[in-house]
DNA sequence: ACGCCTAAAAGTGTCAACACTTTAGGCGAC
DNA sequence: GTCGCCTAAAGTGTTGACACTTTTAGGCGT
């Protein structure tokens, strides 16, 4: 197998697999056989293993020696813990954006988002981003958009939003780029929080429901509860 | 090279190069060769390379295709990046720490940093450890304790810390478990942030006059201008 | 002497085979 | 019939060789 492009194998490897983990075409909580993936792709073993560490890496499948690794399961304990997480560096990513991003940056930020408020649900996520590609810090970049985001596509593309979610969130954005371009970097940041938090608190309140039902109907027919 | 012990050779060998790196036996901008960590070891290229791209997960080398790998360099400007992020991440850790440890696991973290006041350097770091595995949060426990902290130790291995900081650090130390005793979440929150931004501010205000000293004398010797 | 081109050397990327571990299924003992 | 051991199959860990890319060093012309 020749191939002459600059980029090595081990990224178009791991881009395909991550893609067949957030679309779940692998299920969660199921085996990633390394040779099944090489023979289907006509490749060697060796490159598709780095790309498996790879997503490991990135925190979307588990694996302990000589175990096969297994897609991660995203339960709503998990998600909780991603979203406290997330909760502490968007709030840290939007206030630096506040403070550095270029007045030039921010209005198109804003023109962009106001024309399109009533684009696809996937762009939701889009806008966080930009935010974090202008908070300077390409540390808090990377982590938000090469770790964080997988997971919360995985979530989003498997859970469907609680009703009225959609606009409240549009609301909140643009209150947080109206404080962002008043350069208010404490509001813009407790926006952010307040945004974030929301969110939190409506997952633990999920969890404790089915913690709840759990309780109930014990010992019936448990439909794998998660999101 | 047979061995029976359970870990993996990836694991042995990924901690001989990270403590290579962290305690600089491997120079900082150095190559890192993979054949010569294969042959010294006597083992195939296959781990070590591995291994090689799991200290690239955690951050403290990058290559990019062809090229052989470098031990990033740690400039002001990176650390302010990941002081930045550790304020985030810190304070949430401490926020959850304080609302879900367990009294006596406080009680615990008092006594022994009380007792052990005077302790070496290295030992600094540990309360922030302590506090990040009560977090009950195993994202952010692993985020700051298997990435941000090999930073921090690397970081503290070079650089002399600025003269009577130890010794405002242990206080603001000591009312941070105050707080976290008095299960006041605001508070605890609020002193480590401070704790941290004041570390922040201490390297920008280095940044800056290493700046200004390069602007001075520029084109005289440059004795790679970094901690 | 200086710079460009070329070729060898060094180093990374990929491969196919082999060694080891876990898992699953069948066999016998109780 | 059930439990536990044993064996075969599947899958991961490791290896050494080969292919490709970058870098370095030397030769050539100007």
């Amino acid at each position: 197998m020749n191939q002459q492009n600059p980029k090595t194998m081990v990224d178009e490897i791991f881009q395909l697999i991550l893609s067949d983990i957030i679309e779940g075409r692998i299920a969660q909580g199921e085996p990633v056989n390394e040779l099944a993936i090489a023979k289907k792709l006509d490749v060697s073993r060796g490159p598709v293993r780095e790309a498996v560490k790879r997503i490991e890496g990135v925190g979307l499948i588990r694996k302990e020696p000589f175990m096969k690794a297994r897609v991660i399961e995203l339960t709503l304990a998990n998600m909780i813990e991603v979203f406290q997480m997330r909760e502490a560096v968007e709030a840290m990513s939007v206030r630096l954006a506040t403070q550095v991003m270029p007045d030039a940056d921010i209005g198109s930020l804003m023109r962009d988002f106001s024309e399109v408020s009533e684009a696809d649900e996937n762009r939701s996520l889009d806008i966080h981003v930009r935010i974090a590609k202008g908070c300077g810090n390409e540390r808090i970049r990377s982590y938000l958009c090469d770790e964080l985001y997988y997971l919360l596509r995985m979530y989003r593309y498997r859970s469907t939003r609680t009703p009225g979610r959609r606009e409240t969130a549009l609301g909140e954005h643009w209150q947080i780029l109206k404080a962002m371009k008043d350069r208010d970097a404490d509001l813009a940041e407790f926006l952010m929080r307040g945004h974030i938090s929301r969110a939190t608190r409506s997952l633990q309140i999920q969890l404790a429901q089915q913690n709840a039902d759990m309780l109930l109907h014990s010992s019936e027919e448990t439909p794998q509860p998660q999101a």
